[in-house]
DNA sequence: TATACATTTGACCATTTGGTTAAACTATAT
DNA sequence: ATATAGTTTAACCAAATGGTCAAATGTATA
């Protein structure tokens, strides 16, 4: 074994890091036991705190990751040459297949964020929204025009957007203990939630046609 | 003073909720200390326990009345002898009024059914959901018809609208971060969402019409 | 092989935390 | 006044928890 010791590194931190991932997802920063980490990454206690020297770091670390993971799903939406009707199309079919594959993400990052406030700063730094914002405008412009839509209500429409995609997995709990009660099948529904938001946003926005 | 004991009793029994309330609304489960409860309701720790057995026993009392003065706002749209349209305005006028003087009982209240799905179970054992779907069909049968709304659409539409409604509120923390970049105020957004909110979600519904 | 350096561990520590207990206090009824 | 019962407190406890440390183990280099 030639270079043996960069692979290790990275195997225990990789080890460490999953473990903390799926144990701060399930539990939450406060919920969460360093010895359960331990445990599930299947070494010692110490080791933890060897690679991530404090609770709070290594929380930070996951956090930073996943909820960067979660935005930049929104990202290519943007940068994409499509007509807005798909790109909300491509939106919802995306993000909603990406939160079927991490279902506990969402409410993890709304609870962690609205918990400390002061964590989304450091993660949104990085993501310019006012030129993203101006692109959008410029691109669309004739479609903004052709459904009436004024920079006033872009806000609306685009918290709408996200509302429609994120909260059924924020609300997972709820709805799962609600729909048992009326037969309907979570994952079904989920499935069906992507074409049915593109359908009913695009509805929506076409109703305001001038 | 002839019946003090009563009045007393429910006054410090209050001060506990009360300080509960708070604290829990704040910090989750997890992050809630009893000594900051106390001391937020000016008394000893002690006495804590002499009216809430328990930490799990005071949550519990907690989450079941927030959570259910929450639910219990959906109730009165189900009951009202309105058009469909004129339900969904009255819905997101009360809701989101509701949730202007709770902001934070959104976030709460998902969090905690999140990590505990238990909860849940407790709370919707009151409520009806299959009676409320079969008086709502029946009431507006021919609206369902004349927006071609089929059965298995109508969870679609009710989990969006609630959607629409509760997310501003459960990613306050992220839309505030976003908002300030923009130069968006929430509140004046949260205001403006009253109509808009009704508007799209009806005019979504409208083209719809066979 | 000896040296230096990173990795891993078991034992340990100080603090925090939910919870208990016995005593003190208060008000009412007799 | 005194007994009775509910209310409040200070002091205390055991368990859990994040974190530390010195020793041990492994690994590459000279």
């Amino acid at each position: 074994m030639v270079n043996n010791m960069t692979e290790n590194d990275n195997q225990t931190e990789d080890k460490i890091f999953e473990a903390a991932t799926r144990v701060f997802e399930e539990k939450g920063m406060d919920g969460a036991r360093m010895q359960d980490i331990a445990n599930k990454a299947g070494i010692n206690k110490a080791l933890l705190h060897y690679y991530f020297r404090t609770k709070d770091r290594l929380f930070d670390a996951v956090f930073q990751k996943v909820a960067g993971r979660m935005l930049m799903k929104f990202a290519p939406v943007f940068e994409k040459d499509l007509t807005l009707e798909e790109k909300i199309r491509f939106f919802f079919r995306q993000h909603i297949t990406f939160m079927q594959e991490n279902p506990r993400l969402p409410a993890f990052v709304l609870n962690e964020i609205n918990r400390n406030p002061a964590r989304i700063k450091k993660l949104l730094k990085n993501v310019d929204f006012k030129k993203i914002w101006m692109m959008l405008i410029e691109q669309h412009k004739d479609e903004l025009d052709k459904y009436n839509i004024t920079e006033e209500s872009i806000p609306q429409i685009m918290t709408t957007i996200a509302a429609i995609s994120v909260f059924p997995f924020a609300a997972k709990g709820i709805l799962e203990g609600i729909f048992e009660n009326l037969g309907v099948n979570f994952d079904a529904y989920i499935e069906q939630r992507k074409e049915f938001a593109a359908d009913f946003v695009i509805g929506a926005l076409k109703s305001r046609k001038k």
